[in-house]
DNA sequence: CTGTATCCTTAGGGATACTG
DNA sequence: CAGTATCCCTAAGGATACAG
């Protein structure tokens, strides 16, 4: 599902190739923020996505290499989803879009621990990219 | 159309039932990077969006107040379409997103000249922040 | 627990015609 | 030019049952 070839090479469009649905960047921030690594952990998220939707995501976000699915060494349950390298860097983007969503939404606002939380993230971040910027120059 | 009501508070959701498609993004894009701000530039896009899908999206951005739309004063065309502060907002997300893109796809590369547009924002943004965020402590 | 498979309904969307 | 409207098909997705 979601195979009709890609529309443009542009980079917005490759994201929304991708991410370009409801669900995708919910997954990848269960994998980032809420520390969420099992199939169970992903299917009773607040959101309520159906078990054959979430099984197709998945199944995109591998083929992506956005994520990795191993044997859990635990056993507690048989498979362990986490991000790759790719999907880690996907943190400023995801960062950026709850400090919009916070700034513009009251709702939103609410849910304060996990905004304070990418706002963290968020300064921590600036500080390592202007110092490499600074280091370069 | 996209009318069921909100599956929750959260800040990424929020972001998700707005943007949560593979199209509305692109209209972002053409506003922000692109300066196109007729119905005709939009629906002229490398992607080829269906007109009525072009009209939904600007109706739905409209009321998310995402864009605005007035009488162009030049009359060349009836309507102009610009980007409102919370649109404007979108900024560096779509910069991290062009980023992320830039950095993991071969192809999206190649549009260099849009990326290192888009690379020369994310310095000037990120000095902005950074300048604000020492005049703050 | 981790999924697949199926059924069924609705939403997305391409093509195209039409209106002010 | 700036859209609306319609037709029609496909994809998305909710519910639920089932399998390893």
């Amino acid at each position: 599902m979601r195979k009709t070839g890609r529309k443009s090479d542009c980079p917005i469009n490759y994201a929304m190739e991708i991410f370009g649905d409801r669900w995708t960047f919910l997954i990848v921030r269960d994998l980032m923020f809420k520390n969420k690594s099992h199939y169970n952990d992903f299917l009773h998220a607040e959101e309520k996505m159906a078990t054959n939707i979430l099984a197709n995501r998945l199944q995109l976000l591998e083929e992506n290499n956005i994520i990795i699915k191993e044997i859990d060494p635990t056993h507690g349950s048989k498979w362990i989803y986490s991000l790759t390298p790719k999907g880690i860097d996907l943190l400023p983007l995801l960062v950026e879009m709850i400090v919009w969503s916070a700034k513009h939404d009251k709702k939103t606002a609410a849910d304060k621990a996990f905004v304070k939380k990418a706002l963290t993230n968020r300064e921590k971040l600036l500080q390592e990219i202007n110092a490499a910027l600074t280091a370069k120059n």
